[in-house]
DNA sequence: AAGACACTCAACCGCACCTGG
DNA sequence: TCCAGGTGCGGTTGAGTGTCT
């Protein structure tokens, strides 16, 4: 059977997608919601094929989407899911809400395999693994203690959750990047995604990044709080070494 | 400092399955 | 039952970025 290609090639544009393009796909869909995958980018004005639609909300723009590193669990869940289910990509998202398949089939490939498939190199891991932990100690011995830092009702913010052994790998080498790097030029990057961020958000939800970042939002997703949490603790720590 | 190499992840491709006429 | 269109899924690619030499 001969199938007529999923879009015509003729004037659909490819590759990365735009700020403006994402605009259009959320707003759309909010409106009209996606019945109709195939007629939606002729229907909302976009350049694309339905497919190449579908994929950006099914894995990035989809408001129930968890952004960010995956815990220790969910890594835990996706080795035990993939040897019981192998390559079912779908099934194993299925059962990690808020996941999608792409991101765990790519977590997968960069991550776990090696892991599951490599056990000798785990040595290696687990000095890696002492190195940063070690690290994480003498950041916080150097740290002033909670009665030295008024958090001004941080509440979660502080250094135990950086040290929770609930963090991935993946998440180990984030701190430690981030500690190592500036971190007013982390901030700017992710001022500059929260402006695109806030406006999506405000389209559809009463999010508030001021209120986020005071902590106070309960809406806020885990690994938005964990970015803040370690924004926030790198200026005190900068500030604190500065000043000492 | 710069080129080579490795890694990550968003996006694409093509096949299989589902559904309605 | 068959066929065609729509959608979902898994494999793969390639641009961007980081790390090493």
């Amino acid at each position: 059977m001969v199938r007529t290609p999923c879009c015509e090639k003729m004037g659909l544009k490819k590759g990365p997608w735009t700020r403006e393009e994402d605009r259009i796909l959320i707003n759309y869909i909010n409106s009209y919601g996606h019945e109709n995958w195939r007629a939606l980018p002729r229907l909302a004005g976009l350049l694309r094929c339905g497919k190449s639609c579908r994929l950006r909300w099914t894995n990035y723009l989809k408001p129930d989407i968890k952004r960010g590193n995956f815990s220790r669990e969910e890594e835990q869940i996706i080795i035990e899911l993939h040897a019981a289910l192998g390559n079912r990509w779908s099934a194993i998202a299925a059962r990690l809400p808020g996941r999608t398949d792409n991101e765990i089939k790519n977590v997968w490939h960069t991550h776990l395999k090696k892991r599951v498939n490599e056990p000798e190199k785990l040595r290696g891991v687990s000095d890696f693994q002492q190195k940063t932990s070690r690290l994480k100690e003498e950041d916080v011995e150097s740290l002033p203690s909670s009665s030295e830092i008024n958090h001004g009702g941080h509440g979660q913010t502080s250094y135990s959750q950086l040290n929770s052994p609930q963090h991935s790998y993946s998440e180990i080498s984030s701190i430690v990047t981030i500690d190592k790097c500036d971190f007013q030029a982390v901030k700017k990057i992710q001022e500059a995604d929260e402006d695109f961020w806030s406006e999506i958000f405000s389209s559809e939800t009463t999010c508030d990044f001021t209120t986020m970042e005071r902590g106070y939002n309960s809406s806020m997703h885990d690994d938005m709080q964990f970015w803040f949490s370690v924004l926030t603790r790198g200026e005190e720590l900068s500030e604190f070494r500065a000043t000492k």
